[in-house]
DNA sequence: ACTTAAATTGTACTCGGTACAAGATAACAA
DNA sequence: TTGTTATCTTGTACCGAGTACAATTTAAGT
């Protein structure tokens, strides 16, 4: 995504539009691999070398807070980050790690009166297809 | 849960039956509230002192590999644990913390061929009954 | 009781993430 | 365009969940 557009959007959203911010929302929207925070930190590092650490790791939570980036807490170690808020299940490969998106539709909960469901996640485990491969042979 | 039956259960499963899987164990079975490992580790450090806490993550770890509990990833922060392996939702309050369990169909996801599926979980974020009536006054 | 694979222990460690206080800056108003 | 201020950034030090490891113990089947 174009610099500029990110700014308009932040902006739509009274999102103030540090460079910092969006360097990292732009590396999160242009790689759809649900990194976590610190391959996230390392490679914005690159062309950003003066950026710190917890300025990251801070505007990763603001951009989860104000719902430009939705937080994938699949595997309980780190969390991940995904720039596609629209509604998707999310499957992890216990041999490999890789995250892997699918469509499913939103479950509807039973029960949940006086709730407010801000969020619903739908996350499935077990073998990716490379790895049933290589574990055929 | 008896300490009798815990055994027997394990044994079905050729899981080594220690007094310290079966002290974790019965005490995530009786306490339905997804406690976290240390709130476990704490809890039956009470009755048996001389458990140790790598033991204590070791048995959550195999009790979880093993089928006998399942982990709740919900929150980023720390896994909680769950003696109900019936599916079920999982809702986490953004304000105090809790997790609730609720009724759902399980999801049927698309365009997972190849896949091979191990676990499935929704989660639900948002606020609880009681934190909504505090936020009210 | 004997054997042995498997579990437990305690220490030290890793690493994801955060607290804090000082300095910098985006955004709005005038 | 400049001034003001709330907000963000920085760097360091820190916390806490979870793990590695090597020595010791033990469950469970002969």
């Amino acid at each position: 995504m174009r610099t500029e557009q990110i700014i308009s959007i932040f902006k739509e959203k009274h999102f103030r539009a540090t460079p910092q911010r969006i360097a990292v929302y732009k590396y999160v929207y242009g790689h759809r691999t649900h990194p976590d925070a610190s391959q996230i930190y390392e490679s914005v590092l690159k062309s950003n070398p003066s950026f710190s650490k917890t300025t990251v790791y801070n505007a990763l939570k603001s951009l989860c807070e104000s719902g430009f980036l939705i937080p994938v807490t699949i595997d309980g170690d780190k969390i991940h980050y995904d720039a596609n808020i629209n509604f998707h299940g999310h499957f992890i490969c216990s041999e490999c790690g890789e995250i892997y998106d699918f469509d499913v539709p939103e479950p509807v909960g039973k029960g949940l009166n006086g709730f407010t469901v801000t969020r619903k996640d739908v996350y499935y485990s077990g073998i990716c297809p490379d790895c049933n491969n290589k574990l055929k042979n």
